[in-house]
RNA sequence: GGGUAGGUUCCCGAGUGGCCAAAGGGAGCAGACUGUAAAUCUGCCGUCAGUGACUUCGGUGGUUCGAAUCCACCCCUGCCCA
C-alpha cells in the first residue's frame, strides 16, 4: 500500500519558514501544521512569531497557540497531536505541511519514535536533590553500571540528561538504550519530504534575526513580556527566547539596549543549533535564502515537492 | 606645551624577565541531543605541520643566555593642567 506523503519545512528562526509554508500550501492545496515547541502556547504571539491572520492568508494552521503557558508539554504529546492532525488533514484530501524549527519534535514525528511512558515522577526530584548535594559523579557512575551505552555519551556536566536517563530506568525498569532499540522498529506510516531553509552566508541570516528582533520590539514585545511575567509560573513557556532576556530591563536592573543585544545573541545561537540539528537529515533538500531570489523560493520548493509526490514509494 | 594613565591575539581584559601563543570573559565556528528542547551539554578558537616549528603583545633600537614584561626614543589614545 502507498504511504501518504507529508511535506516538511524546516530551518533556523527568521529564515522564512512560515511564509514559504503558506506559499506552498496555496500552490499545492495544503494545510500547515506547526512544529514549534513555543508557538504551541497561547498569549505569546510576538515572541514566538506566530503567524498573523494576514500572514496565514486563509491557509489553515494547526497546533499553534492552543496550550496555556502554565501547562506542561512534551515531545511525546506533540508526536501524538501531530500524527493525529496529519491524519485529519489527509482525510480532507489536503497535503499536510509540517513547518517548524524544533528539531526534536520533527524527529519524533518523522522517525516515529516510540517513547516510554515516563511522566514526571518524584524520582526526578529526588535525583535532582542528590545531584545538588553530591554532584553528578555518583549519578553518572550509577548510570554507567545500568546503561553504559547512554552513559558513554553523556558528559559529567550534562545533569539534565543523566537524571533523565536514571529516571527512565527507575520508573520503567527499561534503560534508554532499550527504548532506543525499540523505537526504531516502528516505521512511520507516512513518507516525508524535507525542505530545509538555510543561508550560505551566515551573516545574511544574522541580519534577518536582528531585524526581526527589532520588529518584535516595535510590535510590543516588551508589553507582552510584562504580561507574561505578571501571569503565574510558566514552566516550559518561560524558556522561550524573548522574555527572559528582557527581564532585567523590566526589573530595572539593566539598560534596554543590553537586553536587546542579549536577545539577539541568544536568537543567533539558537539558529546555529537549529542548523546543526537539521544538517543531520540525510534526505533534506536545502534551499538557500541568499542564493535563491525571494520570489523563486516558493516555486523551487513546490517543484521539489511535486517531484516527490509524483514518485510512488 | 606640561603632567598623568595607558596602548596585549576579532572585542573586552589579565599578565610586569623564563613555567606565555599569552588567564578570564565576550563574539565566532563545529558538534551532541530519544517525554522540560527557543532547553541542556561538549569541543575548537595566532599560523602551519599535529609530542614540533614559526609569526605575535603600538613602532624602532637596546639591555639580557632569555622580554609582552627592563631601558631609550618615537607614534597614538584617555584624563588633568596650561
Amino acid at each position: 500500500m502507498n504511504k501518504a506523503s507529508v511535506a516538511v519545512i524546516v530551518g533556523p528562526t527568521a529564515s522564512g519558514k512560515s511564509a514559504l509554508g503558506v506559499a506552498v500550501a496555496k500552490a499545492l492545496g495544503g494545510e500547515i501544521i506547526s512544529a514549534d515547541s513555543m508557538q504551541i502556547y497561547r498569549g505569546m504571539p510576538i515572541a514566538t512569531a506566530q503567524p498573523t491572520a494576514e500572514e496565514t492568508d486563509g491557509v489553515p494552521h494547526h497546533l499553534i497557540g492552543f496550550l496555556s503557558p502554565q501547562d506542561r508539554f512534551s515531545v511525546a504529546a506533540y508526536q501524538r497531536l501531530c500524527t493525529k492532525t496529519i491524519t485529519a488533514v489527509l482525510q480532507r484530501g489536503k497535503l499536510p505541511i509540517l513547518v517548524g524549527g524544533t528539531g526534536l519534535y520533527i524527529d519524533a514525528v518523522i522517525r516515529n519514535t516510540r517513547f516510554l511512558d515516563v511522566p514526571d515522577t518524584p524520582i526526578r526530584k529526588q535525583l535532582e536533590g542528590r545531584a545538588e548535594q553530591e554532584g553528578t559523579e555518583p549519578l553518572l557512575s550509577k548510570l554507567q553500571s545500568i546503561d553504559p551505552q547512554t552513559a558513554a555519551f553523556l558528559h559529567l556536566s550534562d545533569r539534565k540528561r543523566i537524571i533523565r536517563a536514571l529516571e527512565v530506568y527507575y520508573s520503567t525498569g527499561k534503560t534508554m538504550t532499550e527504548q532506543r532499540l525499540q523505537s526504531h522498529d516502528e516505521e512511520s506510516p507516512f513518507r516525508f519530504c524535507v525542505i530545509g531553509l538555510t543561508a550560505d552566508d551566515r551573516d545574511v541570516l544574522y541580519d534577518r534575526i536582528d531585524r526581526r528582533v527589532d520588529q518584535m520590539l516595535e510590535n510590543g514585545l516588551l508589553d507582552e513580556a510584562q504580561m507574561f511575567f505578571a501571569a503565574e509560573d510558566a514552566a516550559t513557556a518561560a524558556q522561550a527566547i524573548g522574555y527572559k532576556e528582557l527581564k532585567q530591563y523590566l526589573d530595572g536592573t539593566a539598560p534596554l539596549d543590553a537586553c536587546v543585544a542579549l536577545l539577539k545573541r541568544e536568537t543567533r545561537r539558537y539558529a546555529k543549533r537549529q542548523l546543526t540539528w537539521f544538517r543531520r537529515y540525510p534526505e533534506i533538500h536545502w534551499l538557500s535564502i541568499d542564493r535563491i531570489p525571494q520570489e523563486m523560493l516558493a516555486a523551487k520548493a513546490v517543484a521539489v515537492l511535486q517531484k516527490f509526490l509524483g514518485e510512488t514509494p
